[in-house]
Formats: structure tokens, C-alpha cells, sequence
DNA sequence: CGCATAGTTCGTCCCTCATCGAAGCATTCT
DNA sequence: AGAATGCTTCGATGAGGGACGAACTATGCG
């Protein structure tokens, strides 16, 4: 009844959870198309665009429009602050359904994250590709390293080319709570893991299960 | 999909109307009784225990039972933060509804908040008070000054029961962003107000009217 | 100029959830 | 004990809003 700003109006458009997840990959910085963010989100692509609507006219998400391309981002670091402060009562109030999570462990293991690999191993190749100075991380940011295009090459993928999309971008992983790498450079590590049969994607999920012998295979190349 | 805490939970909880306002009305760190939220949210009884139930199983508020009475509480420090943080964001994106809110400019003058008066006069006479030393404030919380017991004596207020609520007590002004005086001194004053016909309720509404000759005499016995 | 891709709008279905009145507990006061 | 508060639970009602498929618009590519 006391009129004040209008938080319920603000909350609510975070409450809904194909929301909500659009706002937690959209905490990364880097600016995401709809249909990245439908994917991210789980929905179709009509409602992630309801959705998104929804959000741009709360004033939550700003829009950056590249040719036929439309990036989505966060409209600032005070929404950004809101929605850690909100992520951090969460964690707080329910450890209960963070921790066991054994509701399909093979996706903490591995598993698609839009175009790139995510979960446990996808931390761990980014950790070792940056300790062998194939990758530089500079906070959220990652770049090539000086050997990083005879590397790649020799495992059949070509770093120098241009595209629109960035070639390396850090994705926040939730179930490690690190990131992973994104951008055309993680798309094609998960293109060849899959072409090469290492590991096969389970049917209706994000899983990604690695055979015995693609692991060893897959380790050689980026964990060794 | 990728899991993380349940933010979307969370902030579903603050994004109802009703339980927003309670949210914001205990933000002023007092315990509120069902009953007073209730109100606080323009919701029937029954309405508010049902949000209340919500609000406590999400682990955003805790109860202390004195009694009879059942006061509610923010959980802590954490959810207060992050009212605040949505609270700034509601602020920042939508100035437009908050400033001209001519939609009832007697509200905003005076109204009753619970069982006390609220808005521009309740505020500039708690100022007074305070500056008379006739009420000590020390930061959120209020006590009695020295000369309180004669001076509230005089205008037939005793001050030196002792009551199972407390006294005096600080209440958030939502339209004035400052606090105003609640508690059984407030609730004395307001209960004169009324009685001595200086102003008199509007009907199905909050808002408080002082009549020309009630307000000169209200200010001479509080403002001057 | 077509074709393809990216995105929005429309229409419809359906489910959740807010709301309230009435009745049921529980605690305190007399 | 009986009465009176303060609050919760139950049951029924209704509306808002999230979901998707299909059709439409816009931008870029050959």
C-alpha cells in the first residue's frame, strides 16, 4: 500500500525461471543473441523473445543490434549487483538442493552448453590450456596465446580465421562455479570431440558421455 | 537448465505485490505481527498467514513468538541487502511512476500507518521532536528524552506505562524516504488526532485530512 | 530477385497461484 | 471454565501469465 519503487514489478521479472537463467548467462559480460539465450533458458524461441521483451521494457536488459545479429546484455553493473545479491540468498537459504545433485551426474561430468562443451572436464581443459599458455585469461576476458594457432592446427582447427562471433569467451559453469570456454574456438573443440566419436551426446539432454577410449583420447589432446 | 541456486524461487518470492510491501515493511528491522502486515499489505488476514507461510518455508524471514503475538523478521542481513538491491534497481529503471504520484496527494501529506500517522506531517513532526530533545533518536532506534513524560503529560499522553509493545518506535516513510514515529506514543498521538476531531479519516482510504483549524492546532502542539 | 537465417507477433491452451470467507486451533485474560 | 484474540487451514473461485506452433517481418547472401 506505501507507495515506493516499484520492487515487486523488478522481482517478479526475475522470478520467473526461464528468466532468471537469460539473467545468469547474461552474467558472463558478452552479449547474447535470443536464440542463445533460448537455448540457455530451455524454452522455444517465441517465448524466450516474450521474455526478453519483457525484461528490456523492466529496463533490465540493454540491446546492441550488429547487422542481422541482436545482442542481449545486461543493462549495468546495478542490475548485475541485484542479481548476485538475489543468487546470494539463494545459495544461503538452499544448500539443499545445490549439493547432492546427483539427479543426473554425468551432466556435471559433461554436457552441451549452447555450442561448446560445459561441466567438470570443460573446466579442467580450460585450466590446463591456459597453464600451458595456449590460452591468456585475463579476468573474464581470453585470447589466443603465440602458440595457440600451430596447436590448434594440428588437431585440425583453423584459430586465425574472422568471424563475427568471438573465438574465445568464458562461460560461467554453475555446477563448478568456474568458467568454461566459449566462442567459436569451444564450438569447435565440441564439433571435433563429437565428429571424432569420443563422446556421444545422450538423447533429450545436455549430457555429453565420453567413451573409455575418447576420454583417454580427449585427455591426450587437452588435459596432458 | 544449467543448476545453480534457485534464484528464480527466491526472487518469485519478493515479485508479489503483497509480499513485497510486507518485505519493505519489516525492512525497518522491527518485528511485525501478521495482523500489522496484513495491512501493511492491503491484504486480508487469511492472504497475508499464506504469504507469510511462503516467505518463511523460503527461508527469507524468522519468527519470534512473544506470547500471543508472533513477530516476523527478515532472516538477516543478506535478504535485507537484497531488498536493497532490488529496491535500487526499481528506483533506477522506473522513476517514472514514482515522482508525480499526484494519485492522492493527501496520502502523502498524512495517512495512517497501522494504528500511527505516516507521511509529510508525521515525518516533519518526529523532526521536531527530536530536535526539541523531547524524543532521543539514535540512528533506527527512538527513546523517550528527558522532558518526554511532562511534555506528553500536558496533552493528556502517559508515556510511563509499560506495555508489551514498545513506545516508541521508528517506521519507514515510503513516500518521504524518511522515518516518522510509531509505536503506542505514535499510536497515542494518532488516537488524539482523531480525538480531538483535528483531522478525520478518509473513508476506505488511508490518507488522513486535517481541517484548517486542526492543523494550527496540531503544529502548535508539535511543530512549534 | 529468391533463399536462408534471425527474430517478433499472434492466437490459443493450460496451469499456477493469489484471493477471500468460513471454520478450526491455540493462547491468554477474566 | 468461558470468552475473546490472534492466527492458520480449508475450499472454492478467478485471473494473470507462461508455454508453444504458425504465420509474419527483417536482414543478409548468392
Amino acid at each position: 500500500m506505501r507507495e515506493g519503487p516499484d520492487i515487486a514489478r523488478i522481482a517478479s521479472l526475475v522470478g520467473d525461471p526461464a528468466r532468471a537463467n537469460m539473467l545468469n548467462a547474461l552474467m558472463g559480460g558478452t552479449g547474447l543473441t535470443a536464440s542463445e539465450l533460448a537455448l540457455e533458458a530451455g524454452v522455444s524461441l517465441p517465448t524466450a523473445s516474450s521474455h526478453l521483451s519483457k525484461l528490456m521494457e523492466g529496463g533490465l536488459l540493454t540491446l546492441a543490434s550488429q547487422g542481422r545479429h541482436r545482442y542481449y546484455g545486461l543493462a549495468g553493473p546495478q542490475v548485475a549487483g541485484m542479481i548476485e545479491a538475489i543468487t546470494g540468498v539463494a545459495e544461503a537459504v538452499g544448500p539443499k538442493r545445490v549439493r547432492p545433485g546427483p539427479r543426473d551426474g554425468a551432466m556435471r561430468v559433461a554436457r552441451v552448453c549452447y555450442d561448446h562443451l560445459a561441466g567438470e572436464q570443460a573446466v579442467a581443459m580450460l585450466d590446463r590450456l591456459v597453464e600451458k599458455d595456449i590460452l591468456l585469461r585475463d579476468d573474464r576476458e581470453i585470447r589466443l596465446g603465440p602458440s595457440a594457432s600451430s596447436h590448434f592446427a594440428a588437431i585440425g582447427i583453423d584459430v586465425d580465421a574472422k568471424p563475427r562471433r568471438p573465438v574465445c569467451r568464458a562461460c560461467l559453469d554453475w555446477s563448478v562455479r568456474r568458467s568454461h570456454l566459449a566462442g567459436t574456438l569451444g564450438a569447435a573443440i565440441l564439433d571435433k570431440i563429437l565428429l571424432e566419436k569420443w563422446a556421444r551426446r545422450e538423447k533429450d539432454s545436455r549430457a555429453v558421455i565420453f567413451s573409455p577410449p575418447g576420454k583417454q583420447a580427449f585427455e591426450k589432446v587437452f588435459l596432458s
